[in-house]
DNA sequence: CTTGAAAAAAAGTGCCC
DNA sequence: GGGCACTTTTTTTCAAG
């Protein structure tokens, strides 16, 4: 993991539909070397996976809201199993247990404010081990990226 | 945007690496139509970019956590200052203006705590208009994904 | 063992129907 | 939306440092 390996990552984490002749020249390395240090990052795992970043808006989720959950119960067992239980909810696209106050927060993306009131209702009313939980909206985004500094 | 556009952003959003070709096969078009549709996807803007996502721990930034933020003053522009200046830390992944109590929430990607206490250092000892901020650390991943739910 | 050049294979692109 | 020729890119191979 050199300077170069780094650099490739940084370009790889802002633009992965370059070509890998782009991406050479860039560098300053053959096509062939390059490939290979690129497909050596993937199967070492640093490079996780290749996706594409939808526009939320665009795609029809535009509201961000976030749910921090203070459990009745708070073993690690208990968090896990709401953990799990919120995983499985499609309009969560993080969810944590987390240290301090509260026991694990939600981080969602929604259509509208009934598909977050039918939510809730899925995670909290069933879930008895939930003690209280607070829900707060993004109004502003000021940075969203999915790149992991080098 | 029908179900094979839908069908095509949820294989994009979970492995956009994948060949045209592939692709057409799994939504049953050919390739060149279904190539259309995703250059059309991706000139509305729908497919805001692909890019590549790391393995946290074998880029060295196992650490995340977020830190919530209460401002002194509370009006828009204060906000927006502070939001760009946490933006502007490469550590910081996410800022957004909340709702709520607090006024922003970041969420940070570290490699150590000595970067979280030199990030502290420089967001709010200079800032005089945080009044308060509560750092939370994340102990467990249960989910984190990038894709946006059709 | 690593690098770069060039050939071979595969994919993407554009135009036709 | 599908089919086909054309172009570009990726991937393999191989010789040289």
């Amino acid at each position: 993991m050199d300077r170069i390996d780094r650099k490739l990552l940084n370009l790889l984490q802002q633009d992965a539909s370059r070509t890998n002749a782009d991406l050479a020249a860039e560098v300053g390395l053959s096509p062939s070397s390059c490939l290979r240090r690129i497909r050596r990052l993937r199967s070492a795992g640093v490079i996780d996976r290749v996706v594409a970043i939808l526009n939320p808006a665009k795609a029809g989720r535009s509201v961000k809201a976030i749910i921090t959950v203070e459990l009745e119960r708070h073993g690690e067992q208990y968090v896990r199993r709401f953990l799990d239980l919120a995983a499985a909810e499609p309009a969560v696209v993080q969810a944590y247990s987390v240290s301090g106050e509260t026991d694990a927060l939600l981080m969602l993306r929604l259509k509208d404010m009934e598909e977050l009131d039918a939510l809730t209702e899925r995670l909290f009313r069933d879930e008895s081990n939930v003690a209280r939980y607070y829900t707060t909206f993004v109004i502003r985004t000021g940075k969203e990226t999915t790149a992991i500094p080098l």
